[in-house]
Order: structure tokens, then C-alpha cells, then sequence
DNA sequence: GCGGATCAC
DNA sequence: TATGGTGATCCGC
């Protein structure tokens, strides 16, 4: 797929340039480029988006002011002594330059149109573009010629071409092609790196050495004439130069290839023996250049992707001398020669489109042939260089990569380290020397435009839906994590997150939107009276525990049951003895090495790091559930002996309900509970809107509370199961890090000797409702392991003469001892245990939570959302009968079709 | 850890 | 009428 970085979004600062217009020359059927231009801006200007691009700009400039500004009060002093430091920073780059390897860098230009057109045989010769009215993706050469490019909204493109096809993408084709093209590129290289669908990354050196003494047998391939071409011997050189014209189709799909220890494209010995065969034949010769000609070759034959339908292969070959110095930093990294991986992939990567298209270029394997070919090289060219740093830096009078080297001293003072060190290595020609494997991922997100949404309701449904997704896509890796984190946009393109972190992990969607719902909902009543006006909505979520984090924890469940009801300074140790044995010293990093290969090597510490320092800072915090449990005890106190009109927040129907008393307000929420429609609630509770907007967090903190109370007495009364469970999705008004919080404590369920000490606070109302069940935390340590692990053993206090059901399996009890009762429910849960082990899958608090649902105060529950809409309090069943809103032309169908 | 920005594709 | 979705990283709090 074509980058945008090169195409539409151009490097001229001109704002009319940086909105997408290029500087190619027009073709004579296509545009010229000061047409194309004007209708880019008539179709732009005025528009929200371009707006927001002004402002943008805006920003951009004052940060170029600052910088500025900061230049002048550099010094020669400083500026000469930031050069001696960072000259010596140089030398000791240039004496760890790692040139042993060949690199080929492999993009295939326009793909997603080109296979198009290979499908559809009507698109050739006419300009296509893929993607949709909003948004192209790419576009064939025809196209382009019409200034009809990648990252160029399909509704302009169609300005510039009206003849423009444009087709939806499809995916799972490309994905398909993408995988017979990987396929051959592994026998060239193993490890080799996709970058994208249509870019990959080949260390072909060990390729090389091996080739140097195959015989020409094992570098022939066969072309076989098809019924469109073609002279016999037609060489692969020919082939290639007919970019533009029709390929034959050399081989069948059924050739036999791909075989891993023959030759995948040599044909049988039955034909080897025929002549007129032999003549079509080619060898490929054993240098780096006829290895890539040979991968062009294999791939066309084998996509029949031809030449004409602008499958070219833009590739570079880099070949470095081996350098003689071998810094002992190389020694850190060697696990990745062993892994057959090496050099610099920036170079490879800037000269991809040197030749364009279907060009090729190598540079010589020696540092004069790098620093030439860097020489007058745009910085902008380098990947990792967008317009952003590029106007930045010719702020500097920085363009070329020789620029970039002359003010090294400046930018060591002006830039943070990693930036200027990342410049250095630039304008030394230097780059990573490794290919990533694909390493873990950090996060995962949906996202999703749409036409203007502003109610709140259509708000937190679609939040809810876009949940749904991401826990499907979750379950599918089997991921799970800590940090969710919305995106808002609003119809004037100004994007805002929203993050939240809690101290275990969740994936399921109900977690999820638990989490999400309170980021939204914090930020729709920021904004109260007046309603978000979004055009797009997204929901990430990142923080996975890394492998060490799931041993640890492991080990924590094992060791802590194996401690049993021991000390909690026992499980400390545990803790402090894993935390010390887990982690090996970090490697001391060399400047010297690649400023590429260290962020890499840092990038793998950094799981280390990252739990280590949870661990501090859970050591540090371990006392913080139990606080804030007693906060929330407290501010139950405050609220309630003070005055009885105050401002609360309605979880049903998110209302503000000012001024009332507490009374009025649990009529509020029952009339909202019961009421016939959201409507009707939000009518009632309209009436007393205030003009400010200030939500108070601790009585939302009490109300809610009140709320789950409510369902739990309920639930309480009708199946005499006690839970807290429900109060994880139905308090609806804590502030989002209180929720976390306090979904921990609910999710970490409490032992009796935890319930005893807890200063008793009940979450009474003054309905009459007892206090039925009330939890506690016994010290701080427990709460450290809690955090740490949520499985954990817990017991019930019940009312005494109550049926025991035990909320893991869900079955009643035929005791009515107490300690016999928790005795199963810690076997159950044990057994639970063992499953997550073994499957990594089943969460016994879910299970309780699921279980409770189902029997326990589930036909409130049921209720409150079929009754309000509030897709929040939906259960795992009633999700799928999700309602949605009426009068609306944004319906769910609208935005998910 | 959070939020805004930048970047790539 | 109308300017995407996903993932990563960095910096300054």
C-alpha cells in the first residue's frame, strides 16, 4: 500500500500541500498539479476537518516558537560543549557500525489495487481506487495520474477523477495473496519481518553464503508460456520491464512448490529432459541483486499478480563490508545473530521508492557508498520523520540528512535525548541491525466514525457494543488487561482519551464497559448541559501482563494457598523472594550499540521494569483498598447526617437530581427502575436539572452504593444468596478510579477474619433494608496479595438460619455450619483455581458473579435494563436482545453494518 | 499512569 | 454530505 507519508500528505509545510496534494507530474490524461490543488481546496476549505488542521498548525508553529526561543539563549559555551559530548557519542557509534549483512526491503506497490485489478479484469486501464467515500487506501497508477492518492478521501478523489472505481477492500484476499508472497519469502530468510501486508523486511545474507555454491540447477526456474504470451526464453529481465503491460501467466497454481528441502520452482525431471522446456528456462545468479530478481520472479508466477496490474516490487539491497571492531555491546545482542537476523533496516526502507516503481537500487557495502547515498537525502524520507519533525527541523535549516550531522551539537540541546540520538544515527547512516520478530502486543482497540452522535444514551450503547468487539478480539488471543482507555472524538476533530487502570485484569465485555462506561460517563457530565457531539468513539485496552507477570502470579496463587491462613508477612516473603529471584540484573546498555538495537533491548527490559516497579508500587499502596472502603464508609456517614438536600446522580437514568432529598431521590430511582421508559424517567428528573454541572463523587459514591443495596436486599429476600457481585456492574456513579477500586474489593472477596476487623459501617438506607452482609479487610498485607492475585480464598458471613448456597458452584449447602460452609467454598474455589491453571479460562469471582446473576437479584437486574436502555446493567443474555434507541438515524445498524 | 501528539501503514 | 482504523512510541506531567 502506497504511505501515506509520501504521497498525500506531502512534505511541503504549505498547508494547501500538507491537505494532499502532491508534486508528481501529471500524466497528460490526468491533472495537472495546480488543478489538482484548487480542487483539493475547494473540496476542503470551510470544513470542520479543515478547521481543525488550522489548529493543528497552530500548535505545531508555537512549538517551533518555543523552540526557537530556546535556541537563542543557547550559548557558544554550551553549544561548544554539547559537540565535544556529542562528537564523542559519534565516534563510538561509528566504531559499533554493524555492516555484515545484506537487508532487502520488499513493497509491493499499490497491492490492494493491484490485486483488484488482477481479479477483475474490466478495472484494467481504468483508475481505481480501494477504500470507501471517507477514505482511500490506495490507488492504482491510473489513478494517480488524476492526483488520486492513499490516505485521500474518496469523495475528493472523486472530484479530482470522476471516472474513479473505487472498490471496498477486501481483506481476507489480500491477507491471502500476503501469505503466498510470505511463503516464498521465507525460503530466503526464515525470520523474516512483515511489516505490513505488503512490506517485508529479509536478512538474506545467510541466503547468500549458502548460494555461492549451489549449482545452476538449483537456481533455474522454469517459465512456462501461457496462452497470452509469449516468446520462448523470455527472460526474467524482460518480464520485468514490462511494468505496465500484460504478464503471461508462467505457472500453474499447482505447481508443485514450497516443497521445504527442493527446489520449489524446478519442474520435474520428466521436463527437464525437454528442450523446448529447458529453454524457457532461467538462472538466477548468486548475487544479492539476481537473489531479489528471483523473489520478484517466484512471487509473480505464483500470485499472478502481473506487472500490468502494478504488482511492482520496489526493493533494496543494502551490503555492508563486515566491519573489523566488534564492540562488546554486539555480544549483548548476540542471541539475534543466532537467530539469523542483523542489519539496518532505515537505509533499506528510505530507498524503497529511489527507483519507483519497480526499480531496484543497492547501495555498495562500504561506509563512502552509505554517506553518499545519505548525503543530500530529505530527512523526511526516513521513517519515523513526519511533517511534524520535518517543519521542526527546517525550522532549524535542517532538510537533507548532511544538515542533519552539521547540527548535531543544536539538537543534542534543543531535543530530547531520544530524538537527537535518534538524528545521529540518521545522519550517520545508521540504522537497526535486527528484524523484530513479531514481539507481544501492547494493546488492542476498535474504533469506529460515524455521522454526528449526541445523546448520552446512543453514547454508552455504542460504547457498550464497541466493548463487545474488543472482548471478542480479546478472547481470540486470549488477552487480558489492565488499562482501558476511550477515544473521543468530536464532530470538530478534536480528539480526547480517557484511561483507566486497575490492579487486576479484565477482558470479558461487561468488564470492560464497567470501566469504559465510567470514563464516558465522567466525560459527558464534564461537558453538561451541553451534550459531546462525537463522530467517532474507540476503546483500548493495553497493560497485559507479560509471561512474567502470569508466573508470578501463578506462583502467588500456589504459594499463597499453600500458605493456607498463614501470616500475611509469610506471603510477603513470597512475594519479595519471587520479585528478587524473577528478574535478572539489567544489562548494562553501551551508547555504543544502535540506537535502534538498544530501544529494542530496552523495549524487552521494560516488562522486567514495568513489573517490578508494580510491585513497588503495590507494596506501596497495599493499604489502599482498605482506605478507600473506609472512605467510602465515611463519606456514607457524612452524606447522611448532613442536610438531606443534596445533589445526586441517578444510576438508572444518569440524571442529576438536585436538591432533593434522600428519600425523593430513592423514589427517583425507583420511579426510574420501574418507570415504563428512560423517557419518562429522564423527563421526571429533567424538571430538576441544575445549571451546574459539578457532580459530587462521594454522594455518588453513597447513592450508588444505596442502589446496589437495594438489588442486593432484593436479591437477598428472593433467593437468599449474598452477594456484592452485582454491585461490580450496577453502581453506576463512582468515579472512575474509586470504581476501580471498588471493584477490587468487591472482586477480591473477603475472609471471615477480614469481615470481623472491619470497622463496621453498614450501607444502609433508610428503606428498612438490614445489614446483611458487610465486608471487611482484616490488614494491609492481605490487600497486597489480593491485588496481586484475585483468586483467592474467601469466606461468608451469613445470617444465621439462612440457606448456605455456595456462590462458586452455585448449589445450596446442607449445613448450617458456618465453617463447614466456607470449608466447600474454598474447595470449590480451589478446584476453579486449578481450572485457570490449567485452562486460562475460568475466573472463579466471575463464576460467582455469573452465578449470582443468574439466581440471585438477576430478575432485578433484568429489569433495570430492559426498562432503562442502560446497556451497562445488560447481563450476558440479555446483551444479545440489545435495544436501541428509536428516533434515531443512528442506529447501531447504521454504525455497524 | 495519563493524555496529547506523532508516526506508519 | 463528506477526511479511517490499529498499533506503537514519546514526552511532559
Amino acid at each position: 500500500m502506497d504511505s501515506t507519508k509520501e504521497k498525500y500528505d506531502n512534505h511541503k509545510d504549505d498547508l494547501l500541500l500538507r491537505m494532499g496534494l502532491n508534486d508528481n507530474k501529471a500524466g497528460m490524461e490526468g491533472l495537472d498539479k495546480e488543478k489538482i490543488n484548487k480542487i483539493i481546496m475547494e473540496a476542503t476549505k470551510g470544513s470542520r476537518f479543515y478547521v481543525n488542521e488550522l489548529k493543528k498548525e497552530k500548535q505545531v508553529n508555537q512549538r517551533i516558537e518555543n523552540m526557537i526561543q530556546q535556541k537563542a539563549k543557547i550559548t557558544s559555551q554550551q553549544l561548544w560543549k554539547a559537540q565535544v559530548q556529542v562528537d564523542r557519542f559519534a565516534m563510538e557509534l561509528e566504531q559499533s557500525r554493524n555492516l555484515n549483512n545484506t537487508i532487502v526491503h520488499i513493497d509491493m506497490d499499490a497491492f490492494y489495487a493491484a490485486v483488484e485489478m488482477r481479479d477483475n479484469p474490466e478495472l484494467q486501464d481504468k483508475p481505481i481506487a480501494v477504500g470507501s467515500v471517507s477514505m482511500l487506501s490506495t490507488s492504482n497508477y491510473h489513478a494517480r495520474r488524476f492526483g488520486v492518492r492513499a490516505a485521500m478521501p474518496g469523495f475528493i478523489a472523486k472530484r479530482l477523477c470522476p471516472q474513479l472505481i473505487i472498490v471496498p477492500p477486501n481483506f481476507d484476499k489480500y491477507r491471502a495473496v500476503s501469505k503466498e508472497v510470505k511463503e516464498i519469502l521465507a525460503d530466503y530468510d526464515p525470520n523474516f519481518m512483515a511489516t505490513s501486508l505488503d512490506e517485508a523486511y529479509l536478512n538474506i545474507t545467510k541466503h547468500l553464503q549458502e548460494r555461492q555454491n549451489w549449482p545452476d540447477d538449483k537456481r533455474r526456474y522454469f517459465i512456462r508460456n501461457s496462452v497470452e504470451n509469449d516468446k520462448p526464453g523470455n527472460k526474467v529481465n524482460k518480464l520485468n520491464e514490462h511494468e505496465r503491460s500484460i504478464s503471461p501467466l508462467l505457472f500453474e497454481d499447482s505447481l508443485p512448490d514450497l516443497q521445504p528441502s527442493g527446489n520449489p520452482f524446478q519442474v520435474n525431471s520428466e521436463e527437464q529432459n525437454n528442450p523446448q522446456i529447458l529453454e524457457n528456462s532461467v538462472v538466477f545468479g548468486t548475487s544479492a541483486e539476481e537473489v531479489v530478481k528471483e523473489i520478484r520472479f517466484r512471487i509473480e508466477q505464483k500470485t499472478k499478480l502481473t506487472a500490468s496490474a502494478a504488482m511492482n516490487l520496489e526493493y533494496l539491497i543494502i551490503s555492508f563490508s563486515l566491519g573489523k571492531f566488534r564492540p562488546v555491546q554486539d555480544s549483548i545482542a548476540a542471541p539475534r545473530d543466532m537467530d539469523g537476523i542483523a542489519p539496518n533496516t532505515m537505509l533499506a526502507k528510505i530507498c524503497s521508492d529511489k527507483h519507483k516503481p519497480n526499480g531496484q537500487y543497492q547501495i555498495l557495502p562500504n561506509r563512502e557508498a552509505v554517506m553518499d547515498f545519505i548525503k543530500d537525502l530529505p530527512i523526511r524520507k526516513v521513517s519515523g520523520v513526519g511533517k511534524v519533525t520535518e517543519k521542526m527541523l527546517k525550522a532549524l535549516g535542517i532538510i537533507t540528512c548532511t544538515e542533519l550531522y552539521q547540527q548535531r551539537a543544536l539538537l543534542s540541546l534543543l531535543f530530547p535525548e531520544t530524538s537527537w540520538h535518534y538524528f545521529l544515527h540518521i545522519s550517520l547512516g545508521l540504522g537497526s541491525t535486527y528484524l523484530a520478530r513479531d514481539g507481544e502486543r501492547k494493546s488492542m482497540s476498535v474504533e469506529r466514525t460515524f455521522s454526528e452522535i449526541n445523546k448520552a444514551e446512543e453514547q454508552y450503547s455504542l460504547c457498550q457494543e464497541l466493548c463487545s468487539e474488543l472482548a471478542q478480539d480479546l478472547q481470540k488471543e486470549g488477552l487480558k488487561g489492565r488499562t482501558v482507555t476511550i477515544k473521543l472524538k468530536n464532530v470538530n476533530f478534536e480528539v480526547k482519551t480517557r484511561a483507566s487502570t486497575v490492579s487486576s485484569v479484565v477482558s470479558t465485555a461487561e468488564e470492560i464497559f464497567a470501566i469504559a462506561k465510567e470514563l464516558l460517563r465522567t466525560e459527558i457530565d464534564a461537558d453538561f448541559p451541553h451534550p459531546l457531539r462525537l463522530r467517532l468513539m474507540g476503546v483500548r485496552i493495553s497493560s497485559f501482563p507479560n509471561e512474567e507477570d502470569k508466573k508470578q502470579q501463578q506462583k502467588s496463587i500456589i504459594g499463597f494457598l499453600q500458605a493456607g491462613n498463614q501470616s500475611l508477612s509469610a506471603t510477603n516473603c513470597i512475594l519479595k523472594k519471587t520479585d528478587k529471584d524473577q528478574f535478572v540484573k539489567p544489562l548494562e546498555i553501551s551508547q555504543k550499540e544502535s540506537f535502534f538495537d538498544k530501544k529494542r533491548l530496552e523495549r524487552k527490559l521494560s516488562h522486567q521494569d514495568a513489573f517490578k516497579e508494580t510491585m513497588n508500587k503495590q507494596s506501596l499502596q497495599k493499604s489502599q483498598p482498605f482506605q478507600v472502603l473506609k472512605k467510602m464508609n465515611e463519606n456514607l456517614e457524612t452524606s447522611e447526617n448532613s442536610d438531606n438536600c443534596q445533589i445526586f446522580t441517578c444510576p438508572v437514568c444518569f440524571r442529576e437530581q438536585r436538591l432533593i432529598s434522600l428519600e425523593d431521590f430513592n423514589k427517583h430511582v425507583d420511579a426510574c427502575l420501574d418507570g415504563p421508559s428512560i423517557s419518562e424517567s429522564a423527563k421526571t428528573s429533567s424538571c430538576s436539572h441544575a445549571s451546574s454541572t459539578e457532580v459530587n463523587k462521594e454522594e455518588n459514591v453513597h447513592y450508588s452504593f444505596s442502589l446496589c443495596e437495594k438489588q442486593n436486599y432484593e436479591a437477598h429476600l428472593k433467593n437468599r444468596e449474598i452477594t456484592l457481585a452485582n454491585c461490580v456492574d450496577l453502581e453506576g456513579a463512582l468515579d472512575s478510579s474509586s470504581k476501580a477500586e471498588c471493584v477490587d474489593t468487591l472482586n477480591n472477596r473477603l475472609s471471615k477474619e477480614e469481615y470481623s476487623s472491619l470497622p463496621r459501617k453498614s450501607f444502609n438506607i433508610e428503606n428498612g433494608l438490614q445489614n446483611f452482609c458487610t465486608v471487611s479487610l482484616e490488614n494491609e498485607d492481605l490487600t497486597l496479595l489480593s491485588r496481586q492475585e484475585s483468586h483467592q480464598p474467601y469466606s461468608y458471613e451469613v445470617i444465621t438460619g439462612q440457606t448456605l448456597i455456595c456462590p462458586v458452584c452455585n448449589l445450596e449447602q446442607k449445613t448450617s455450619d458456618l465453617t463447614l460452609f466456607n470449608e466447600h467454598v474454598d474447595i470449590c474455589l480451589n478446584k476453579g483455581i486449578i481450572q485457570e491453571l490449567r485452562k486460562d479460562k475460568v475466573n472463579p469471582v466471575n463464576q460467582c458473579k455469573e452465578s449470582s446473576r443468574s439466581t440471585g437479584g438477576s430478575s432485578r437486574v433484568q429489569k433495570t435494563v430492559t426498562v432503562t436502555k442502560r446497556p451497562g446493567l445488560m447481563t450476558k443474555h440479555s446483551a444479545s436482545k440489545k435495544i436501541k434507541p428509536n428516533n434515531s438515524k443512528h442506529t447501531l445498524d447504521t454504525f455497524f453494518k
